[in-house]
DNA sequence: TTAGGGGTCATACTAAAGTACCAACGGCAT
DNA sequence: ATGCCGTTGGTACTTTAGTATGACCCCTAA
């Protein structure tokens, strides 16, 4: 944090250093128009850049888009799908009947089925393949 | 990508029509240095973030940072992040006992002081939790 | 040197997950 | 209408996960 206030500080301090230079060059005429404005053009499109990635850092914009036809490829039907939403949010089998109004019974039959079509030996090795075929 | 080639033609446009103007301005004397040289500033800083979101858009870049202060904040001792990690690929404590060269108990072990630590009830639960704090 | 924390491991237990098999119902296509 | 498929649910079972407790070792700070 105190990192960042030094940064933009810097930043600031640096820009209006540039701003003053240029007004200086530009009435003076030692310089060439063209050149100034270049400059300045240059630097605040770098400035841009570097504030935008800055701020997107911060975001975490998790954009993942989700592969429906992969879902449809291994068979996995849509109760089946709803399952696997649960299980990735880390609720039991018991937890997910009571979401879904189903039996404990069902869910495991569900997730029996998921294991299978996603080769997977546990819960946690599945959600591991349905992130890495962005399923989920 | 026609769209994309129209955009930024016209985006050329632009600016050469602005760097014309405030070449015009600035020798002319209309208007005062300050304003030109700020116009340029800000609209720069713009075209800099415009074009820093195309280009990030472009690639996938699955940017997660790792909260490394998150992890201490918790108390999350090398060993049990270790284990953590495992855990989101899907591994049972026996195979991650056999990775690690460490007794089934011991896993055991660290994976209670987890769900302690992350303040959940299993391990599918605490890696939706960890993957929220950002830890892994 | 002693207390505390991290790491290791064990036993004994309960709870949850997962497998296998069966059964029933409704929709849908041949 | 006959069969397939998805969905639901059950029983019975094995395996894995998780808890509780105690023990030992090593290192470090008080």
């Amino acid at each position: 944090m105190k990192k960042t206030i030094l940064v933009f500080g810097l930043l600031i301090l640096a820009l209006i250093l540039l701003f003053q230079f240029s007004k200086y060059t530009i009435t003076s005429g030692d310089v060439s128009t063209e050149i100034v404005v270049s400059v300045i053009a240059i630097v605040f499109f770098f400035v841009g850049i570097y504030i935008n990635k800055k701020s997107l850092n911060k975001l975490p914009s998790e954009t993942v888009e989700i592969d429906h036809d992969k879902i449809k490829d291994l068979e996995i039907t849509s109760r089946e799908y709803e399952v696997l939403q649960c299980i990735s949010e880390g609720l039991s089998n018991k937890e997910i009947g009571e979401r879904l109004f189903l039996s404990e019974s069902t869910i495991k039959t569900h997730v029996s089925n998921l294991l299978l079509k996603l080769n997977a030996k546990r819960r946690t090795q599945a959600l591991q393949i349905a992130k890495s075929l962005k399923i989920i």
